[in-house]
DNA sequence: GGCGGCGGATACACCGATGTATCCGATGCG
DNA sequence: CGCATCGGATACATCGGTGTATCCGCCGCC
């Protein structure tokens, strides 16, 4: 599958494999970079240099570096949603907060990179309502993806009214996350950061339970 | 006390009045400009026009873009801490956990403005050791506040056993007010988010509380 | 009211990053 | 195996921002 699979891409544009791996090389370099530095702090050239490659192939395959960032951001946040809906789905039968409070956290506060680069998607977005929209987008299909799951839980022991039902629920979960990147942003202690997101999210979802 | 107060400084530097003026005024300006461009996408001379400024007037008070814009957090973040202190303060014997709450979230979510400059000093702490100790003195010193406070009313009520004490409680606070701003960063929805903190607090505090 | 000095304005040189135009080599097809 | 095309490299023009050196006028004290 070398070069025949050199076809039109949605846009009528050829994309031959060479072009594909530099694209992919490319961005994968700017992660690092960007992570390391921050958007903003970041020239065109600093990517090409790391992914060993000069501004020439940069403007072959992206007009601007804003492009090039939101397509990392897009590539990773679908990656990442995958992963979620995996730890949702494991085990779907289980209805036991603890349990699935403890792989949703496993899976969502692994790399500090990512959650660099995520914090400088949001920055962005606060200045862009279009940009903000693709973000409250993303968070919206997570939210749905928690909230179906502590729906089921629900059914077995009620959450606490006061968030309001299974949507509520996975609204606090959201919040609760964001919060904790906050001071793990700052602290840099990840396992850490993990326990406490584990302790919050189970004194927000399992509080009315021994009442 | 027009320019007798040109007094020697802690540095050693006489300070007219006329100094502080337009230093005051640039950072003023700067306010407004970084809220609404971002810092990283702010040259020196648009804080400059937008004080009304040429650029000599900013080297003679600041040697970079990123001093102006520490000495800018520093300050506002002192007044806020202010702002909080007297929220708590208010009607000190008050144990009640939903009047506290309510004159906490009035204070912290006022103006969006803020939270975008907050959020860009976070995302360069995330990446400067050096600026990270800043930001985590400021929100150590909030959560002490905090923390005093919440231990007043634990006297009369205990909180929920899971956060760990008044420490771990006013930690959440934290995290929920973070978790808040990120939503808020992206809808803009002021009132919403204030109505959600609150519910978010008195989900996490009041927990255990009818047991 | 003159004078010294501070604060801000103006002008200039420099640098880094961007975007573009052109060129060359690799890739894959007939 | 030769050729056409695509992808990436190189070279160049340009621009915006920075920092600095110098100048001027206003403020404030004698």
């Amino acid at each position: 599958m070398a070069a025949t699979d050199a076809a039109p891409g949605p846009g009528g544009v050829r994309v031959t494999a060479r072009r594909a791996r530099t694209r992919a090389r490319l961005l994968e370099a700017a992660f690092g970079v960007f992570a390391a530095k921050g958007f903003g702090r970041v020239s065109i050239e600093e990517v090409c240099e790391a992914a060993g490659y000069s501004r020439g192939a940069f403007y072959s395959n992206f007009d601007t570096l804003e492009e090039l960032f939101f397509v990392l951001y897009e590539e990773r946040a679908e990656l990442i949603a995958a992963q979620v809906t995996g730890a949702l789905a494991a085990r779907a039968g289980d209805t036991d907060v603890a349990s699935l409070v403890e792989r949703v956290t496993g899976v969502l506060l692994l790399e500090r990179d990512w959650l660099l680069i995520k914090t400088d998607f949001l920055v962005a977005a606060a200045r862009d309502p279009r940009t903000a929209r693709t973000l409250l987008e993303h968070r919206r299909r997570l939210r749905e993806l928690i909230a179906e799951r502590l729906a089921e839980v629900a059914a077995e022991r009620p959450l606490p009214e006061v968030l309001g039902g299974a949507e509520g629920a996975a609204h606090a979960v959201i919040a609760a996350y964001d919060g904790v990147t906050t001071q793990l942003l700052l602290d840099r202690d990840v396992e850490h950061a993990r326990v406490w997101l584990r302790q919050l999210l189970l004194a927000l979802l399992s509080a009315d339970g021994p009442r």
